[in-house]
DNA sequence: CCAAGTTCTGGTCAGCCGGACCATAACTTC
DNA sequence: GAAGTTATGGTCCGGCTGACCAGAACTTGG
């Protein structure tokens, strides 16, 4: 809504000049996995305010585009990612001050990528780099603006889908083993889960993941080749896995 | 993030008036129950456009103050309630066009009272109304704007928040009975839940629920009296009740 | 080629939880 | 006092979960 119907200082006449005026950009939140770590993608940034800083990236929006169009474009523009569907709006930022330069709202959006390493590369390497959550999540990184505070809200956010949605899908390939696909809880919970109770909730019923009949390598440890399965229908509506804490004896006291 | 850091277009050069100019207004979905059934706060806009028509309420942003801060001075503007607890950001809306005026980004927030009606009663009647939002969410009302998805969005997060967090006793006041909460995920979700099957649930796990030696006074329809309750601590930390197809047998097909 | 190590994969088993259901208590109105 | 209604406590059984074990299938190193 734009006018409040009832307050006497904004009448009909409707003269945009009398509201206070402020930028809207579209920022991401862009996480991988990377050697069974939660990364995010991070820009250096090489002008004031921040210069030399670390920062998520993004743009304004324009007039004549919503503000999932931005970020898909944004998303493409950085990284040369098209792909709408894995993009999430998580949250709006405006604390006033938080852009030194003018009043701007940022609307944030979480989008997780496999394969960013390669696009990372294929950039002005030094200004873009992917590096650990965990490091920007305990202020080794001090990022620029408020984008510690957008990154922690992302990750928990995601970390809150997990046990709802199907985005773990969205770090494997689209082929994938049934160890990847744990790691994947693993890493971002920081839980450790049993491999065969995990293998049981997930190929068990029908609809989580599809068997393709071919076989992983092992990695240099050696082992049994794994499975390779491919995402089934099911993680559209939700994730077989739930958060230990979450149902443990108790009912996750403390 | 404000510049996008490798946009030539967009040099060190700050001049505000080559980014486009947005409003923002925060909105607020103020929900509550009524009747056993779901009730969302609405005004009737007295000034073109959408003249007549029902609309959230809802007020521009200051640059001075946060989107949080915002929204809880809206709030209290508009029915006198001064809780910022409350108050829970659930999403940006930014089409174009959304507005015919101006360019528009709003905010919104989503607020769960109680005893909304004795406020609403006591401002311009003609102007506020508790309405059921089944009418507003098939369309029998046509709200302002795109205050329909906006709505639509609300209910849908809090369908999901009852499951993980302690919105429940938001609904209901600081002292209630087993009954009055079932009511509330009953309404909310739309479903049957077993009187004894959800009392054990709550009650018997201590930290949900304080009695407090009181009893309600019955119904018209008389019965047992029931237990008077506070919520307890474990409400901070989410919900007790699980969605039923949620858990049901073969994890949701369908 | 054999041994040791690692990972994958299937199986068992006990305990807990959830839904269905019943019975009784404590109030109402008629 | 009878009938109706709601609250509250209890039982019971199927199914799911976590803990754990064992064998299969690969690796590397001797």
């Amino acid at each position: 809504m734009t006018t409040k119907t009832r307050d006497p200082g904004v009448p009909a006449g409707y003269d945009p000049s009398e509201f206070p005026a402020f930028a809207v950009t579209v920022d991401m939140v862009i996480l991988t996995m990377l050697r069974s770590r939660l990364h995010v993608l991070l820009i250096r940034r090489g002008v004031a305010p921040f210069k030399g800083k670390w920062a998520i990236p993004g743009g304004f929006k324009r007039p004549k585009e919503t503000l999932d169009q931005a970020a898909r474009r944004e998303l493409s523009e950085e990284t040369g990612v098209d792909s709408a569907s894995l993009l999430k709006q998580f949250g709006a930022y405006g604390d006033p001050g938080r852009d030194p330069r003018m009043n701007v709202v940022t609307v944030a959006y979480l989008a997780v990528l496999r394969d960013v390493g390669a696009v990372v590369a294929g950039t002005d390497a030094a200004a873009a780099a992917l590096l650990p959550v965990s490091e920007a999540l305990t202020g080794k990184l001090d990022l620029a603006f408020d984008h510690a505070r957008i990154v922690r809200d992302a990750v928990e956010r995601v970390r809150v889908d997990l046990e709802s949605t199907g985005i773990a899908t969205a770090f494997v390939g689209p082929t994938f083993t049934v160890a990847e696909l744990r790691a994947v809880y693993e890493a971002v919970w920081g839980v450790h889960l049993d491999g065969a109770n995990f293998r049981r909730r997930v190929v068990t019923e029908s609809g989580w993941v599809i068997p393709t009949g071919r076989r992983a390598r092992p990695g240099v440890a050696g082992g049994k080749p794994a499975e390779l399965f491919r995402a089934g229908r099911m993680w559209k509506q939700g994730g077989p896995i739930r958060h230990p804490q979450a149902t443990e004896k108790g009912k996750g006291n403390q």
